[in-house]
DNA sequence: AGCATACTTGAACAACTGAACAAATATCAA
DNA sequence: TTGATATTTGTTCAGTTGTTCAAGTATGCT
């Protein structure tokens, strides 16, 4: 009897309104597959990263370089992007060139940037 | 001596490549903001949230209820939300009222949304 | 073969994140 | 004022994430 507000059952909800908008609630696998999109671009390396090869293809020392960050830790990265199949690679010898590998994500980096630069979003 | 490849100062390095790529490079503000937006954007409580705002205009109760969380969880995420200025609200007596308040944001949210489901990026 | 370069990978560790719980605040109603 | 509703907030805690370090693979050069 104690905690009933917090499933919040209660008759002060408007059910017309929770039934209509929980009838139209997004799938789990929509939801799975935005935050795990978002996750990637939620981080200043890989964003770097992106931005980079939005530009060039680039081996990984490149990259390393332009960072300033370590081949270890752009390597890391780079492997959670060839998962998400964000960015693709070729075998030169022994260097690796990384390039974009899906054209969606650049558009999602630039409506972002948009966002981000038209400051309705102050930090 | 040791350590050379872990900053990657090596002659190996396309310096060209890399002087013109570091030197387009994304302000720190940029990438900060950034991943700010793509990190609120990357957590599936929030997203649902979002996504039921895009419909109504919601209270606290109404929202956990859709979701199926405690108050207190959504109440948390909203005030993330609310700190990067994406929900309004309005109070009405004992109800708080919350509206998306960042257009960005819904553009944002559809274009991940239609890159998800186009399946590009399969999980 | 031996060595250096280029990159990858696993483990460890600190920092961050979201959920749960308890307690606090605010408003209304009797 | 007492009690109920509606929401917020602080704390704790487990799980996740990114980086570093060390060790590994792979290729090319002499």
């Amino acid at each position: 009897m104690k905690k009933l507000q917090e499933v919040c059952e209660i008759k002060s909800i408007d059910e017309s309104k929770v039934k209509a908008v929980r009838g139209a609630m997004l799938s789990d696998k929509d939801v799975y597959g935005l935050s795990e999109t978002f996750g990637v671009l939620a981080d200043s390396t890989r964003l770097k990263i992106i931005y980079a090869l939005l530009m060039e293809e680039l081996c990984v020392c490149d990259i390393a370089s332009i960072l300033g960050s370590s081949v270890s830790a752009v390597s890391h990265q780079l492997r959670i992007l060839r998962n998400m199949r964000l960015v693709k690679f070729r075998k030169e010898s022994k260097r690796v060139y990384y390039s974009l590998d899906d054209k969606h994500i650049s558009r999602l980096f630039n409506e972002g940037l948009k966002h981000v630069r038209e400051g309705t979003l102050q930090i």
